[in-house]
DNA sequence: TGCTTATATAGGACTTGTCATATATGACCT
DNA sequence: AGGTCATATATGACAAGTCCTATATAAGCA
């Protein structure tokens, strides 16, 4: 039930319509927390009743857009959230599965499953690390944290990448 | 909709009751596929209704279970699967959406909560290790690739742990 | 003027997975 | 004889997310 809180934290910065809090999202997250436009709205509109968020409709502006705001119930509920220790959580791995019974298709087969996810792989990497470097280190606590979640990502390709060849010279 | 997958994959092993199923899921795959028992037997219903499982009651053993064989389309199925190349699923990391508004709870808490998962991270290593190392290499495809599924889980604990320590330094 | 695109919100149907609970029996122990 | 544990299967209620579709308006362009 993390959007709850995804959407809390952007709200935390200033108010934003559900559409823009997909752009956000798209923007900065979407790495590691893809959002589904209707459950961002489902989401939003749980948070308004449960009193975490408050609407407000803007008629002055060109469109009808709701802007959603944060109320202080939703940030203490925001910082909770984030003091608290959660204990990880347990990942799914299709690809994993793959190669747990890719004895079944041959070891041809199972190095050009490797082979496109490499090619994946190495194109996440590249992506990391065009944004990662146009962010500099050594900011302050804010933007070496949005910094971190890149390099989390980055790192994590990295490490796809070395076990794949690993993987490819067991298999060879 | 993995799970029917992997189910399908452990079937093409041997025939397995349900019980059996979770058993040998949770021995082997729950690192990168933890299945819920519901779940299974949901699965397991919906296999047999598609064609893909038929199911055999055992009366002469001392237990009325019921024991599942992957029928000819379900081994069809399976392979097709396992030679697809699917494109990488999106992950969710909610440890990651706490780091990116890490700023509202200020230096010192974000350490407390990299600790933390770093604390976890190190038992997750030991624990992969441990069973790594009880898998000789240079074994025969499946021996390799079973191999290669945990030593996917150590490369990307031992990235984590890597990412905190770079993350704790950037902290400071 | 008409076409397309971006803005903006929302509901329906569905899938996957989780959690709790129910049920029943055989095995083992005291 | 009674209690507990492992075996074995299954359902109900629910949460979270996906995909598709509907609706409406403003902006930009040809």
């Amino acid at each position: 039930m993390s959007l709850r809180h995804a959407i809390l934290g952007f709200l935390s910065l200033k108010p934003l319509s559900g559409y823009d809090l997909r752009k956000a999202m798209d923007a900065s997250v979407q790495h590691f927390w893809p959002a589904d436009q209707a459950q961002i709205y489902r989401t939003l509109a749980r948070l308004v009743a449960d009193g975490l968020v408050d609407v407000q409709d803007v008629d002055g502006d060109t469109r009808q857009r709701k802007l959603h705001i944060a109320t202080a119930e939703g940030l203490a509920e925001l910082d909770d959230w984030l003091r608290t220790i959660h204990p990880a959580e347990d990942s799914r791995e299709p690809f994993l599965i793959k190669m747990f019974f890719g004895g079944r298709i041959g070891a041809a087969d199972v190095r050009a499953l490797l082979l496109a996810r490499r090619g994946e792989a190495e194109a996440m990497r590249t992506t990391f690390q065009g944004i990662a470097t146009s962010i500099p280190a050594g900011g302050d606590l804010n933007t070496t944290l949005r910094r971190a979640t890149l390099l989390s990502g980055l790192r994590h390709v990295e490490a796809e990448i070395l076990w794949i060849d690993e993987t490819l010279e067991a298999v060879e």
